[in-house]
DNA sequence: TTGAAAGCGCTAACAG
DNA sequence: CTGTTAGCGCTTTCAA
């Protein structure tokens, strides 16, 4: 158990003065820039070797001071408790250090003030590019971003003010709700219209999904029932509460339904086993969004994926080319 | 859609001219140290309102730089995939803030390589923390973080160099191991050994874990059967062909199951849904993590959730006082 | 009450 | 091939 009381830092300096050369020198080999000095391999390794001895490191913030690109891209997003947000970020941090940029992420707990604070941090520390990943107020962060020279992207939720990535939720809840729709028939013999469970009516995407759970009622010539869209939010506890409050005002819900979320899968699940609503004849559910227990353990529930990959790539080759597309990019959903 | 080229960022010293006022004013004012300074409340006021005005941000890597302390405080996180790591990550972001000090985290994988690169990159930002996370070799991140004047600190597997925040396994691990023996024996009648799925051998927790479950057997007169202790790793397929690889010398497999982390039993439920293998007869499990699908879905399948807030809540206390426990920290999981 | 000035550690011209 | 120098933007004595 060894912990020592900082001790003063090596710097290119104490190097530069144990090797018997400039700080330059150090610094351009430290950096590999040492072709284009063309220092002697000889002096080259000598700096090598002294550095790795000292155990120098670079102090990124004197270095990031002094040059003009920080290479900090950072990303905010809601929560960390799915694996859709967890493979996004996942993936970002390994595409980000594939090109060598430095990745910073933090959560916002969906708390749009949160979000505000976040981002002026990590324009604080420089970052050049910062991504807001479902976050409540996207071109409120570009417009910070804006003003302080930073680019801006929006990622599965878009905004006005800056590149959008997201998945087509039209489509995707279309072809979601026409799925459900058919395994209904299948189990129950009745073409019956879903109920709709989660995200905020206000959301772009959750009114996409909307529109597309109601276009694939209406291919099939079934009336959606408005009392049956509930959009309560996102946390399993708004869904409890909202199936609860429908049960209690309708008496029996219907056998089908679209979950908009895992996170609202969790609560209608728990609704499902705690209210004994169903018991004897489980619902038939579509969840937009994917997990591999509910993939495992679910009877009856069909999931789509987002394409986390593909929606990355889009960021990326973004800020590789520093070419917006023109357009908002939509990427449809994985059907297993 | 409204991306700027890099305007020339606003500094103290535009400020100060603006003002009419010198860049030391400035900030003081800035950083609320104005009443030490005793500057007058009407420049200061000045101050901050022109600096809203030109939405001047702070340059961190300037301040810091001058600075002694940086008050950043990185994590090395595995993966992202599991509500565990999720929640150690997020709980470590919200009470990192609340006391104004900067979490940076990155996950590494697994990979020993990348751990030290990114710990060696955490130390070149002056984290002055580095909570190490289920890391496979964290007596190395501190013999690197040593170097540097940071302190370490060992989160869910402990290391011999640095504090050590961990759960306590071994009366974990037996505690699961006699309900899952208890479980088995109600649902089937008898008392037979359970077998024990993923982890490895060599890390501390899984060795642990193996000698509650031991103990637990121990404790009721059962005998293990040594080929049943499958520490296999960690990720699904490893699981899957572990139980696939037994299942061709042995035949049938024992109904009881200890299951090393919700990683393990991804692979686990997988195996049993494709072989068939307890087709008609679930098996019996106890998991050493925790799920909220699982919990919802699964049928007889125990679980213990690791005591994360507790955890935290360790780690910031030795944090916020400087001063490490001599012992390793050991905190009970909770059973629901 | 306030300003001037030094310098944190590093990089990138510019001189040799 | 290599060293000297001038800052990057900020904080913090020290003087006034």
């Amino acid at each position: 158990m060894n912990q020592q009381r900082p001790t003063k830092k090596t710097t290119i300096y104490d190097l530069a003065e144990l090797v018997g050369t400039s700080a330059s020198a150090v610094s351009a080999v430290l950096n590999g820039n040492w072709k284009k000095r063309r220092i002697s391999a000889q002096l080259a390794e000598k700096i090598t070797r002294i550095a790795e001895e000292q155990g120098y490191a670079l102090n990124m913030q004197a270095s990031l001071l002094r040059r003009e690109k920080s290479k900090i891209v950072g990303m905010i997003v809601p929560k960390y408790d799915n694996r859709y947000f967890g493979s996004i970020v996942e993936t970002f941090e390994i595409m980000a250090r594939e090109r060598g940029l430095f990745p910073i992420i933090t959560c916002t707990l969906r708390d749009p003030e949160l979000e505000v604070e976040a981002a002026r941090t990590m324009l604080s520390y420089q970052c050049e590019w910062l991504i807001s990943t479902g976050a409540t107020d996207p071109d409120r962060i570009t417009d910070i971003c804006v003003t302080s020279g930073a680019r801006s992207l929006n990622l599965d939720l878009p905004g006005s003010k800056a590149p959008s990535i997201i998945s087509d939720n039209f489509a995707g809840a279309r072809e979601l709700t026409r799925r459900t729709l058919t395994n209904c028939q299948t189990r129950l013999g009745t073409l019956t219209p879903l109920l709709f469970v989660g995200g905020r009516a206000s959301d772009h995407n959750t009114a996409e999904r909307v529109r597309g759970f109601r276009q694939a009622h209406a291919d099939l010539q079934i009336a959606v029932d408005e009392s049956h869209i509930l959009t309560c939010g996102y946390a399993p506890e708004k869904a409890v509460s909202a199936l609860e409050a429908l049960a209690k005002a309708e008496g029996a819900l219907p056998r089908g339904m679209f979950v908009n979320s895992t996170i609202s899968l969790e609560g209608v699940m728990r609704w499902i086993k705690v209210s004994h609503h169903f018991d004897g004849n489980a619902p038939i559910i579509g969840c937009f969004d994917w997990d591999p227990f509910v993939a495992l353990l679910g009877q009856d529930i069909e999931m789509v994926r987002q394409d986390v990959k593909g929606m990355l790539q889009s960021v990326f080759s973004i800020i590789d080319t520093g070419h917006a597309p023109s357009a908002r990019v939509e990427l449809p959903p994985i059907f297993d």
